[in-house]
DNA sequence: CTGAATTTTCAGGAAAAAATGAAAATACTA
DNA sequence: TAGTATTTTCATTTTTTCCTGAAAATTCAG
C-alpha cells in the first residue's frame, strides 16, 4: 500500500481534525484513506500505509464499523476481511449526522425530559429551582424541535433535499407563498411582511 | 453558591457530555451553570459551586469567551467580574453552530480547496491520485453546499426560521408547487411526481 | 504612587486517552 | 480435527489533556 504525498496530505489533515470531531487520530486517518480508496482496502494494509500496528487499526475499524461508516467486503480467493467507504457521499453525511445525534444529543434529550417530569415540591413562589426548571424546559423545547426538523428532513428524496438546499434563504419567499396552499394547518400564514 | 440536587444533575450531565463535545468537563460545567443561573454569577461562585480551583474557572471562562458563549456585566461597587449566558437560547444555539463551523469545517474547506487547486501533472490515465481527487472534490461540493445553505438561514428571522421548522418534510410540498413562483432560475421544476 | 483586590499565566503533577505487542480467540483449509 | 491464517483482546507503555497552586500581571481605590 504506497500512498503518493497527495494522498497522505488529506489523511494527515483528517487525523489532526479527530480530535475536533471527537474521534481519534487513528480513526480519522483510517477513513480518510478508506475514502480516498477506489478499491477495498484490508487491516494489514491500512496498518502499514498508515505506519501504525494492527491491533490499532482493529480497534479504529471497530469503531468505524460502531459508526455504521465502513462496508465489509471480501475478495474471492482471499481470507482476510476488506473495507470500503460508501461510495455516496450524501449518505455517508447522513450516517454521521444521525449517528452524531444519537451520541451527542439523545442522552442530553433525556436527561432533561427526566428533569422536566420531576414533579414541582410545593410550588412554592421561592422555589430555588424555578428558573433550572424554565431554562432546561426552553432548551428541551429548541432540541426537539431542530432534531424533530431534522428526522423529517432526512426521509426527503435525494433530489428535493437538493433543491431544498440550493433554494437557501429563498426559502422565505417560498414560505411567504406557501399558506395560500395549505392543507392542514401546519403552516401559520406570516403576517410580519417584511419582503 | 449553593446548588440543589436539582441543578447538579444538570451540571454533572454538562460536564460528562462535554468530552463528546470537544469541550472539556470543566467548560461544560460551567457553562450549565450559568446557563441556569438568573443572576450574573462571578468565577469565585463558580470554583466554590463546582468544588473546583479558581484557576481553573479562570481558564474555563477564557475558553467559553472564545466561543462568544457568555456575556460579561459588572455590578456597581463590585470590583468582581460577573458572568451570564445569553438569555435567548437561540442566540446560544447559532453561535454554538457559528463556531463549529468556524473550528471543525472550515480548516477542511481549505485543505481541500489548496489540494483541488493543485494542477494534475500531466493528466496520464494512470494518474495515482485521480480518485482521491475526484472523492475530495465531491467532499467540497458537498460541503459547500451546506455551510451555504446554512449561511444564508441563519439570516432569516427567527419567525421564518420557526416557521421552516416547523414544516419539518413538510417542505416537499411546498417546494413542487414553488416552481410556478421562481423568480431567478434557483428552482428547478420536479416531475417525479411522488405526492 | 501604594497596596489591596482580582484575574491570568504557567510549570508540574494527576488523570485520561491512545497506541503497542503479545497472547487469546476465531475462522477457515486441507 | 490439526494446523494455519486472521482478527480481537487486553495489560502495559506512551502520549495527550486536564487541573492545580504559586507566582506574576492587571486593575483600581485612596
Amino acid at each position: 500500500m504506497k500512498l503518493t504525498g497527495y494522498q497522505q496530505n488529506f489523511i494527515l489533515h483528517f487525523g489532526e481534525m479527530g480530535s475536533r470531531w471527537g474521534i481519534n487520530r487513528t480513526v480519522g486517518q483510517l477513513y480518510a484513506l478508506l475514502f480516498i480508496s477506489e478499491d477495498p482496502v484490508n487491516a494489514d494494509q491500512m496498518a502499514e500505509g498508515l505506519s501504525m500496528s494492527r491491533s490499532n487499526v482493529s480497534m479504529g475499524l471497530k469503531e468505524l464499523q460502531s459508526w455504521q461508516l465502513v462496508k465489509l467486503q471480501h475478495i474471492p480467493g482471499d481470507r482476510k476481511d476488506y473495507f470500503k467507504a460508501p461510495d455516496d457521499i450524501w449518505l455517508i453525511f447522513q450516517t454521521l449526522a444521525e449517528q452524531r445525534r444519537q451520541r451527542e444529543i439523545d442522552p442530553t434529550i433525556t436527561m432533561l425530559r427526566g428533569a422536566l417530569l420531576e414533579p414541582v415540591p410545593v410550588s412554592a413562589p421561592d422555589d430555588p429551582d424555578r428558573y433550572a426548571r424554565q431554562r432546561m424546559g426552553d432548551m428541551l423545547e429548541l432540541i426537539e424541535m431542530l432534531t424533530g426538523w431534522f428526522a423529517e428532513v432526512q426521509q426527503l428524496d435525494r433530489s428535493t433535499l437538493e433543491k431544498l438546499m440550493r433554494l437557501g434563504g429563498g426559502v422565505r419567499r417560498v414560505l411567504d407563498v406557501s399558506h395560500k396552499f395549505r392543507r392542514d394547518g401546519v403552516v401559520e400564514a406570516d403576517k410580519t411582511g417584511e419582503g
